[in-house]
DNA sequence: GGTCAATGAAATTTCCAAAATCTTGTCTTA
DNA sequence: TAAGACAAGATTTTGGAAATTTCATTGACC
């Protein structure tokens, strides 16, 4: 069963053919990667492990690696190679604090011009998102929950006509969820994942009903929670590991 | 004389050391000359003619297009190549309204954290635009009043705490002036320019004197006449040229 | 003992050419 | 006449190797 995919907001690649070239496909594949936490903050990235990672050539790699520059999800150095993106607290408040303008402002929109259309694939992606494996049980496929995660929360905007609100909104959602994974994945309690469903829960049935305001508060709580927890995680991991990864100094000081 | 760069808000590609590597060179390059409106919107931009304008190999070039695809500037088909981004009103009305949103925060912001050191910086910005050649008597250096423009912009919200906010109003930044100069240049008489300056000047005073309701509201209300000048220019190229330049129907058409 | 320069290794960046893909024009056929 | 197949040309994409830069280590000198 393939996932439903009207051209998802929140992943604006070419979703309907798939990677056409190799270049697009490593560039996918890196930035899932990248977003999963599987490169530490500042980590260098050489090329020639990501050749054998990946593999292929250095063309593509390159390619997508200056693409992945471009959203900040890796640092172009000058002539010292890239590294993935550096964390900080600061940034990441930044992160969320614009993403709850710039979502809360897409939902508005969508709230304003979404169809019946628009309402049944909220239902549906809400439905799956349900069904799917909690992160923690990820046996086969790690990334599951967070895929259909991503497709509800791109479901709730999908109606706002504004594509560049969109595309951002997009790059932030990968930073959010960048951080939220980075170094946390087996600290997640069963408790916070239920939490989170409620939440979603409730956001949907304020959208459904159309009640704006409501709607608006509800995502912008629900982000402010995210922070909340990634900034605790942050402190304990400050705590309990000084020196986490390779030049993550930065990460947990400011 | 060197223009004062203190990390301009509005560019932030490795600005205090210069391009260190080719295809950073290329990609400023590139980006200027999109901005510029020196492709029509939907050009292909073939890779020779393009490796001998930019005087470089294909690895380069082909970098400085990805990195410009995920900025949206240029498109990238596939196997097709790359081709300068296309056009629309609809599109065109999209980012500057989202750009008097952001814009407009990042505005707010910075009059709440701006210093003496951000004022002066302004009223230099303002007095080099001030003394700027204007943009149709354009001999040696065609770019020089744009140049100006874009850092006074950058002065006023430099100010600004958000990293985020500032990347996404410079990427903003960049497809209005594209818009602005992809193909009126000729047009612009010398009314609309003075006109632009006594907003300037208006809207300086605002921030100077902290006034935030006033100064937002000017800096829309700028915003929204350069969208309406654009608006106006579109529609006059409409009906003067059907089918202004290669494959540019959905130019004027939406 | 400390600072600085030189040397060599490692990594990135760039050029280049082969391979894969798309486009265009022509010819055939229904 | 229109539609389709085929081939030639043009263009993009990719992998590998050369050139350039950075980084670490060693040695010399003050």
């Amino acid at each position: 069963m393939k996932r439903a995919l009207a051209a998802s907001p929140l992943r604006d690649s070419a979703a309907d053919t798939g990677p056409r070239t190799v270049a697009e496909a490593v560039h996918e594949r890196l930035r899932a990667d990248l977003m999963a936490g599987r490169y530490g903050p500042g980590e260098a990235l050489r090329l020639e492990p990501l050749m054998a990672r990946y593999g292929c050539g250095i063309s593509p790699l390159r390619e997508a690696l200056n693409r992945l520059a471009a959203e900040r999800l890796v640092r172009a150095v000058g002539q010292r190679g890239f590294q993935a993106a550096p964390v900080s607290l600061a940034e990441m408040w930044d992160v969320v604090r614009l993403r709850q303008k710039l979502e809360g402002e897409a939902l508005a929109a969508a709230m304003s011009a979404g169809d019946a259309r628009w309402e049944s694939e909220i239902l549906a992606a809400f439905h799956r998102l349900a069904k799917a494996p909690p992160p923690e049980r990820d046996r086969a496929d790690p990334d599951s929950w967070e895929r259909s995660h991503r497709d509800f929360h791109a479901a709730l905007i999908a109606a706002c006509p504004s594509a560049w609100l969109l595309h951002f909104v997009g790059i932030l959602y990968g930073h959010t969820e960048r951080y939220r994974r980075i170094r946390f994945e087996r600290t997640l309690p069963k408790k916070l994942v239920r939490d989170v469903e409620a939440e979603h829960r409730e956001l949907m049935d304020a959208v459904l009903a159309r009640d704006k305001r409501r709607a608006v508060r509800l995502l912008s709580e629900h982000l402010e929670k995210t922070g909340s927890f990634i900034a605790r995680e942050f402190a304990a991991a400050a705590a309990g590991e000084p020196a986490p990864r390779r030049r993550a100094r930065a990460g947990a000081a400011a």
